[in-house]
DNA sequence: ACAATAACTTCACTTGTTGTAGTTGCTTCA
DNA sequence: TGAAGCAACTACAACAAGTGAAGTTATTGT
């Protein structure tokens, strides 16, 4: 098995790591949003996961100014080649709905 | 985010989970042949990886008479289903081999 | 002043993963 | 015949990761 794919594979395989990519696909979220949308995720954990992501260069976070200030993390380009990967999951997801 | 896609995306988030699929992706697979594809997994977590996978109808599992006999294990039709996102780590994996 | 929102942090606890070694039942080699 | 090897695991103590519940700091709406 290639290197680059077991490095990309054990990127995923972390618990919560593919909820949370999913959760960015469309758009920016904030921490607040991730906790809903992804569930029942400690807010610890999605500190850690969010810095691991954001360390590999699959998200980013942003300080928006306003009142009040928000953080946001969006996916990189890097983060955008992912989307197949979501697509392809959604479609096995939806085929055993069941 | 969807149960259903919340629940496969759980199903990719243990560790090894990624790697053990990808191996399997041409054809049937032994025990110890996965030890060597797979690279650094400890033979238990590698038996209760194929135990999970097995159980979510990924992974079938056939003994094959013969001397000696040997216990194989393949995707099974559902399992085969997750190839494109095979296909898709691939990509994201090569583009970023740097 | 008080409750709410946002983005976290802390920590004791439980669960998951690891490394190393050992097991069982063959079979081939000398 | 005995030693070594392969195949497919299991056992278990040590260590790492993930959890739940509560608390923190700063700001803001009523």
């Amino acid at each position: 098995m290639p290197e680059e794919v077991r490095r990309a594979a054990g990127l995923l395989e972390r618990r919560w790591t593919v909820s949370i990519i999913w959760a960015s696909h469309d758009g920016a979220v904030r921490f607040n949003e991730f906790l809903q949308a992804v569930g029942a995720i400690p807010p610890a954990t999605l500190t850690a996961r969010l810095t691991e992501l954001e360390n590999a260069g699959i998200l980013e976070r942003a300080m928006v100014d306003g009142r009040p200030p928000r953080t946001e993390y969006r996916l990189t380009e890097r983060g955008s080649e992912l989307r197949e990967l979501l697509l392809a999951l959604r479609a096995f997801a939806a085929f055993h709905a069941t």
